[in-house]
DNA sequence: GGATGCGGGGACAGCGCTGTCATTCAGTCC
DNA sequence: GGACTGAATGACAGCGCTGTCCCCGCATCC
């Protein structure tokens, strides 16, 4: 009960220890009788096979790193949380773990973070999440030792996708113009944005499937557009400068739930009321989205899913399957609440307003 | 560059595997020439040495797990991950590494949990977090096999901690009590409470510290006091139940922030301006806290502090320093925001408040 | 002078697995 | 019939460290 090793079960299973091995692991040498006999043994030790040793002598770790660049206590953090409990999932039905690693905001010794994952703990996959996963430093250092990293809402499309690793992201564009074209359904036409964190590929996504949602490629009154860098304390400037002017926009989209509650939190002490007198709406669908007053309308990223299919991509990929593509594309949804509703004058802005919705492309 | 072993550092030392691995661990026996020359030869190496190899032939893996039991995406969530990263960070400056796990909400299966933690892994100690760290069963079997751990916000009060792991917390009780003394200051008297998890001590404690603060022994009307369990859905009903009294409290204080939101959100819904006509007031200062609108008046506890020493005391026990108390209490602080004032009738309830504000005792 | 102690350092045997290669025993083929 | 094939299994050598034991040389002590 204490500790038992491969040699016990062996003994007990009357087999080599080589074969305790190969029936553990899968491999394809072996009778179902001897199977079952090893299987017993295992069983009735309550054995299980001690991770170093496998690490040490195999070519696989069952470890899988989570890379994160913490530091600021956002809210935000909540998609790491949820990022990191699918991972786990995922690793737990494949025999793996995940290790959590946090790279200091400014810091940028990547060399010894990389090293670390690499040398010392020998992880078999790295996962890799925004802003990190668009940091060309890291990722070379990565590709150098050979690492293989999944990168999760990267930036580079495909494209340009030079062996950094797989991807794994929603239709950041298609989130935002079906937002869009929510707030454009529900009869608004003066939409303000706050843009997401400029060096965050996902941000620029968004911005394009707003502008193409709701301008068509036509001008655009730049005035609607704030900066803001995905983070709840950026945005609140970006939301006062929206609300602020003299004809204010009757919604707000914002790059994502963050910030969205941000201008949430600036209309409260402006006391303009949600959705009675402007709409707010977000991406994300954080767990706080739901809980705010009003309730957030968002989008739904399956989270959860994308981090167990993150470390899944990894698990196989170290067992040796080869996936071939370079990047999943999940689905999202429209998850509407209370934050939005048709603008109280439906006309009223109408000078403004396009002539008609222009179609879907 | 590619992979240096001990070896390879031994040679460019001039020196034997053995005092390389000495001057590494911090072992005595090493004259600081030896030691500055194998530093020199680590450093040129690049060399890092391999977890699995120290693992497996010592007696330390350099592991840590911190346990949580995840499967609600609740807000109280950023709880775990700001616990994750101080931990992390102690971690990191002790050369170890965090690994995460989660179990899932139901599920019992203890056994293969700790045998994994145990056998498989090896790590050096465990953290436990409410509710798991209040788990007979789980600490009986971790207590079994020896395994070091660390329970967070435990139940058990020192006096019958036997031996299932250092505890560490805040004072709950006190937290509880000033911050009823907080808004009885403001002149509120008729405060609701909604408890927490009743399995959870800390809710047992917070409850205690708003009845004594409050009623310092005397009668309570328990139509003061709703249901709750920690979670903002849990929430809801009790602040309903609150909130649709005839005589109305002027102030509710819930066990959590995740609740006080709760609170928030029923009062929105119900037209009652906050603080205006109630004010609301939680415990823990989740990021969310300061986001929501109004801001929440809450207790922050120095939750990344109490990660890092909860890692730190694992990674000094294992090296040999026992620290022989059961619990580490930390400071909490009061955080007034927005979400308390006055109440607006100051003597409307006069005929049901107390005589007078009993003393702090 | 021999016993004793101690700072400094090496030899060596594993830790518990997996990879590689060898071996055994049926069947198969011409 | 003898060489060949392939499935099932075992022998054995490490993986890269740490723990234990041992050795050397020098100072100390009666």
């Amino acid at each position: 009960m204490s500790k038992a090793t491969i040699y016990d079960v062996a003994r007990v299973a009357n087999v080599s220890i080589k074969t305790v091995s190969r029936v553990l692991n899968g491999e394809p040498k072996a009778s179902p009788e001897t199977r079952a006999r090893v299987m017993e043994a295992v069983r009735s030790l309550n054995y299980t096979p001690s991770l170093s040793a496998r690490a040490l002598s195999g070519s696989r770790s069952f470890l899988i790193a989570l890379v994160s660049s913490g530091g600021v206590s956002d809210n935000a953090m909540l998609y790491v949380t949820e990022l990191q409990m699918g991972a786990i999932q995922a690793c737990r039905a494949g025999g793996y773990h995940l290790l959590t690693e946090y790279i200091d905001g400014g810091a940028t010794d990547f060399g010894a973070l990389v090293e670390t994952l690499v040398s010392t703990l020998r992880v078999d996959g790295v996962i890799l999440i925004p802003p990190l996963c668009d940091d060309p430093k890291l990722l070379a250092l990565l590709a150098e030792r050979g690492a293989t990293c999944v990168r999760v809402s990267p930036t580079l499309d495909g494209t340009a996708d030079q062996n950094w690793g797989w991807g794994i992201d929603i239709d950041n564009y298609q989130a935002a113009f079906q937002m869009t074209r929510h707030l454009m359904d529900q009869g608004h036409r003066d939409i303000g944005f706050i843009q997401g964190h400029p060096k965050h590929a996902a941000a620029a996504q968004r911005e394009a499937g707003y502008r193409d949602a709701l301008f068509d490629g036509g001008p655009i009154p730049e005035r609607l557009i704030q900066p803001g860098l995905f983070t709840f304390n950026s945005a609140l400037p970006a939301a006062r400068a929206l609300l602020e002017q003299k004809r204010r926009p009757t919604a707000i989209f914002a790059a994502n739930d963050s910030m969205a509650m941000a201008v949430l939190s600036v209309a409260y002490k402006m006391g303009i009321p949600v959705p009675g007198a402007l709409s707010v709406a977000g991406i994300d669908d954080l767990p706080a989205a739901s809980v705010v007053c009003p309730p957030l309308t968002t989008v739904r990223q399956p989270i959860m899913e994308m981090g167990a299919a993150a470390a899944r991509f990894i698990i196989n990929r170290t067992a040796g399957q080869v996936g071939n593509y370079l990047k999943q594309v999940f689905d999202h949804s429209l998850v509407v609440r209370e934050s939005t509703s048709p603008p109280a004058e439906p006309a009223a802005h109408a000078a403004f307003s396009l002539a008609a919705t222009p179609d879907f492309r």
